[in-house]
DNA sequence: CGTCTTTGACCGGCGC
DNA sequence: GCGCCGGTCAAAGACG
């Protein structure tokens, strides 16, 4: 269906706006990177059935990955047909409990409300109808059988550069990401990350040094601070533990993830 | 029956 | 120019 047009978008990071490049068609893709630590939950979290994305994600490929023990995981937004978000997910080569998921693309159109497809019932924007976009609760399949249990339970986190979503067809609806019992890093990559591989090998020093990514994130999570709020309060009441979302609060964007480069 | 996962093959960019 | 590697497609099977 897409084909075409995002048949090469992204394998390199560094990228700015696809207004900024014009040889490299392959590095156009503006990527969001979230690092998710799963830890020991994720063993659990493979039998249980971590908490689902906003939005459902159909898989469509899985590449062994140069250098990494563990193969790379190609995602797409089944949530809306024509929808081009996409993500990634892959292990952290150096620390199997970290879970890299990028996101590519954004979704064009309204995600599933979280607060009414499962936690709680917020007011919902009056434009996004919760018809059949909430989806439910949890997806279906989310029992992964193991490897990449992160798959499901990462975040949509939707660049809010208005130079990427201004450029045409694609929206940026942007849900708080947060819904996953674990550890969260985000971070986006730039052309002053050098290689993105090796910032997944170093994690943490991307996020780090990352101003802008902070800047970015609290473009969504600022104004969603009330619903954060609620949305955490809910977390708080799902299974996982508590010590989670209190660390999730106070550290999220606030200080690093307390990963030690191996 | 419809949707999703799995898996091999193909395509194309990129480095040497 | 060649080979490597990442990303996507598409068919088949599994599952709900």
């Amino acid at each position: 269906m897409d084909s075409s047009p995002s048949r090469k978008l992204d394998s390199n990071v560094s990228e700015l706006t696809p207004e900024t490049q014009t040889s490299k068609r392959r590095k156009m893709v503006e990527k969001i990177v979230v690092r998710v630590r799963i830890g020991e939950n994720a063993v659990k979290l493979k039998n249980e059935g971590p908490p689902s994305d906003f939005w459902s994600w159909r898989k469509y490929g899985q590449k062994p990955i140069k250098g990494s023990p563990y193969p790379r995981g190609y995602y797409r937004c089944s949530t809306s047909k024509g929808c081009s978000a996409k993500k990634q997910v892959e292990r952290c080569r150096t620390d199997a409990s970290v879970l890299i998921v990028t996101y590519t693309s954004n979704h064009n159109h309204p995600g599933p409300d979280l607060h009414d497809s499962n936690v709680n019932q917020q007011p919902r924007d009056p434009e996004t109808p919760p018809t059949d976009l909430v989806d439910h609760p949890i997806t279906p399949k989310q029992e992964k059988p193991e490897e990449e249990t992160g798959e499901r339970h990462d975040h949509p986190i939707m660049p809010s550069t208005d130079e990427d979503v201004s450029e045409g067809h694609n929206f940026h609806y942007l849900e708080s990401p947060i819904r996953i019992p674990q550890d969260i890093m985000i971070s986006q990559d730039y052309p002053f990350t050098e290689n993105s591989e090796k910032s997944h090998d170093t994690l943490g020093i991307v996020f780090d040094e990352e101003p802008i990514c902070c800047s970015r994130l609290m473009t969504f999570s600022a104004p969603k601070s009330e619903e954060n709020n609620d949305f955490f309060d809910e977390l708080e009441e799902l299974p996982t533990s508590s010590s989670f979302t209190s660390f999730v609060r106070g550290n999220f964007f606030d200080e690093r993830i307390p990963v030690v480069p191996s």
